[in-house]
DNA sequence: GCAGATGTTTGACTTCATCAAGTAACTCGA
DNA sequence: TCGAGTTACTTGATGAAGTCAAACATCTGC
């Protein structure tokens, strides 16, 4: 029944459709997460901590009041996944660096995000390469105040 | 730097697009939700009451545990966005139902969710169906256990 | 009719989020 | 250089949302 295959889609079952895979791929990335103790919150700053990031810093890329950031670093840190190092150019400043406990965790945590690797796997070259521009474009439209 | 044209991304470029839509969706919807004093986690709810569903069925629809479900129905019926019945058939259970107040609220939440729109206007039709049938193939993969 | 499963709520607890206020440190102009 | 204003972080109060365990009423099947 389902033809999912050339009809010309509504803009609301597009939506949905974007809305499902985002919703899928959340708690997929949740239940990773969740294997190896964290909440998502935490496991998506340790995701971000590259390098040395401060905790302002933080606070801009997940969206949030700064004093929350206190709280979940307070967390990380005392399970040692996380360090607070002063910063040399500015006292105010703490910056969030990831231990190795917490680098090897979050590795862990992208490792089994496995579902949504499979199912690329499923697209060829030209398709993947279709979808991407096509996505690119999507995502433009989305910087606003 | 970036083109994003016809080059084959790889799995790890695709994921982090998905995820970058991902969210920006979530935080349209939650932006949309607050303007109306809603949590994103009310206004999910109040968007699956398309009928009158029991609260283990919202439990199953949010994946999360049927006593948190009583706090968030709670707080939506003290506003009178819902309200909860009980069934007929089943003495146990206590259908919620959105209340017409609460039926116009996600009906202007839904409505606020522009951003996206806007982007979608840009694809053609044969865009569309292209869009639609490949991330098609990405949904199945995440019905799992 | 009784044993066991199911639907809902309550209570204790944690995390995440906000805001307001406080402290320390930086910046820049007079 | 000194002081006003801004910025970085923390603390405390509060509320939403999530968990689990336990209670209670009701259904189901034998």
């Amino acid at each position: 029944m389902s033809d999912t295959a050339t009809q010309t889609p509504t803009k609301l079952q597009l939506l949905e459709l974007l809305a499902a895979i985002g919703t899928a791929q959340w708690r997929e990335f949740a239940a990773a997460a969740a294997q190896h103790g964290l909440t998502s919150t935490q496991a998506r700053v340790l995701a971000q901590l590259d390098g040395p990031v401060p905790m302002r810093g933080l606070a801009t890329l997940l969206v949030c009041d700064a004093s929350n950031v206190t709280g979940i670093v307070d967390r990380l840190e005392a399970r040692e996944l996380v360090r607070r190092e002063p910063d040399r150019a500015d006292r105010r400043v703490k910056n969030v660096v990831a231990t190795d406990a917490g680098r090897e965790v979050i590795r862990r945590v992208r490792e089994e995000m496995q579902a949504m690797h499979g199912a690329l796997d499923t697209l060829d070259e030209t398709e993947s390469a279709t979808l991407y521009a096509l996505l690119g474009r999507l995502r433009p439209s989305m910087e606003k105040a």
